[in-house]
DNA sequence: CTGTTAGCGCTTTCAA
DNA sequence: TTGAAAGCGCTAACAG
């Protein structure tokens, strides 16, 4: 008769426990001041009811916080942005809270509605991996004072709390171990303006033959790959130069799982051999990396920790001091080479 | 003054347009029987105020869903999964619906709790990859008619939607090729008993030998590696053996990838030749898989269709019969043959 | 220790 | 076409 989706409430447990809806509630916060018989009663009738505290109906009371972050990411199906995922998980499940996670597949339109989406839903706070230059969504006034957090990218004119790596010196530091092994022309797979990382990890691979004093070939620097395909793509034209390259950087995973797939391709299907191949520098560790045909050698850092970090960044923030000045953490990164 | 946290409600939206807050809750409605001046009026106030509705609020009237899906799943972090997750976002992003994430880790406990609290939220649906064999958190009545869906394990007893790979058939067609090929030792690497998908896989692998007249040896079966680092583990194991497989049929990614790692040190640092080192069967295909120093078959398919279609079973669920049968999909795999 | 009252932000119902 | 009243489920504040 009643729909079965009705769900009980405090008023149907205390009916059951033959007490008032407010015995139910304290019972259910902690049980201070509750009669331990009476806390019996509550709980048995819960049980028998399956009842569960609408979480809804008790965050819109002032004060009392919804347990929601939002976490708008890029691409979860890219294992750097899932790893990351489960760090801002992790930390958010050890403080009770749940994450609402959305994509915006790198459109900053959709970013701007999910982030509206998320206030809506009164999260505690925002973790964004922004996409696109414009903040105009994630200004503090746009926010109602919500908190976020920048992972991975910040953006230019946006004071709030971000943790990134340490993108340029490390891009810097494979680009020179690169030089330092004598290559002199290294090709650049990433996307190069359109995203925080890309020009930061760029501008380490500039400075990087600027000290070494040589000379960077545009044409070993085709733009904008972003997927898997792409980058392999723009590393067979790459190979197809008059002046091949002698190593390629790869500014993220894509781009290097791009790059070796291109690579092996050329071995398996066109009798190339590894020894006339480039080297392959990644920004980006990934799985089997040290199985590669060609030595994969790393910049490697830690997403898990990323993720960890900005949840952290973020549960600060919503514990502590909401106005202290944002904090901006810069994870570093190591360099694992692999010769052949 | 005020607390900046505070954010704006129908009533100041009201007050700034100078009307009253139904007119301000029907336009956001939609803005049927609402004269296009006042609605104009309201929009600028919204827009002014930055006022976002509080769907929390809004959720607590009956009939009034929550737009929250809850998904439970073992790891984000292992592609398949978050390549899963990606599928379900997708599909209930498009009907304007959020996922409200969290990851079990294999542990039974943190899913019932999991699910109670995605209960409190008053999630409208609960997408599950279930752990352990107890499905007492699932029952319906435990779940308040709270329509679940199982993907990629089945409970038994548990009779919900589901949607699941062809596993068996599948491990049988992997298996069958590698018998077929002449193999007659193969091992097999994976979660054999507690898991639903290793069980059926197992099954599929026993049932080709049974086909092909080969008997099993036990001591080619070590179980219940998780863990890429235990299937490597194990994997070194196996070629320790006296008597050492030619072949390998690895029930998961995690395994594979654990397998394949192992045998990729087994030559660079031991010395071996891939050809004295086993072919590799993997039931998911994995990043890179076809540049493996030796051969990696794939038992294929598609984990974001997995996601897509879970979340599609959830989405009719929802919006037309909540009492009829359960469906079970189950997804074709495709082989896709490596050989030396 | 327990209960009553009131009100959070929103929208359904009813009246104007 | 608009508004006033009432109530969704919950809990702070105040009695008792």
């Amino acid at each position: 008769m009643n729909d079965p989706r009705r769900r009980p409430t405090v008023k149907e447990v205390a009916a059951r426990a033959g007490v008032s809806p407010m015995t139910v509630s304290r019972t259910l916060a902690g049980g201070v001041n509750v009669k331990p018989e009476l806390q019996e009663r509550v709980l048995a009738a819960v049980a028998e009811l399956g009842y569960h505290r609408n979480e809804n109906a008790r965050s819109i009371r002032p004060g009392q916080p919804s347990g929601l972050i939002g976490v708008a990411i890029t691409n979860i199906a890219n294992p750097y942005y899932s790893t990351f995922a489960l760090g801002v998980e992790e930390e958010a499940a050890g403080t009770g809270r749940r994450i609402l996670l959305g994509n915006t597949s790198e459109d900053p339109q959709r970013e701007a509605q999910l982030v509206g989406d998320f206030l809506g839903r009164r999260v505690e706070g925002l973790i964004v991996v922004p996409t696109g230059q414009s903040s105009a969504h994630l200004e503090h006034a746009r926010l109602g004072g919500v908190p976020v957090v920048l992972a991975s990218r910040r953006l230019k004119g946006l004071a709030v709390d971000s943790v990134v790596l340490d993108d340029e010196s490390g891009a810097a530091l494979g680009t020179s171990a690169l030089l330092d092994a004598g290559h002199t022309r290294i090709a650049y797979l990433g996307n190069i303006r359109r995203i925080f990382t890309g020009e930061r990890r760029y501008q380490g691979f500039v400075r990087a033959h600027r000290e070494h004093g040589v000379d960077l070939d545009p044409a070993l620097i085709p733009e904008g790959q972003q997927e898997v395909g792409e980058a392999a793509e723009a590393m067979r034209a790459l190979l197809g130069n008059p002046d091949p390259p002698t190593a390629v950087f790869c500014a993220n995973n894509r781009n290097a799982i791009g790059a070796v797939t291109e690579l092996g391709r050329q071995i398996a299907e066109e009798g190339r051999s590894p020894d006339e191949l480039p080297d392959v520098m990644s920004f980006d560790d990934f799985e089997l990396s040290d199985l590669m045909p060609v030595p994969v050698s790393v910049i490697d850092h830690d997403p898990r920790e990323l993720g960890r970090r900005a949840a952290r960044l973020l549960l600060d923030r919503l514990e502590g001091d909401v106005a202290a000045n944002p904090q901006h953490v810069e994870l570093p990164v190591t360099l694992r080479l692999r010769t052949r």
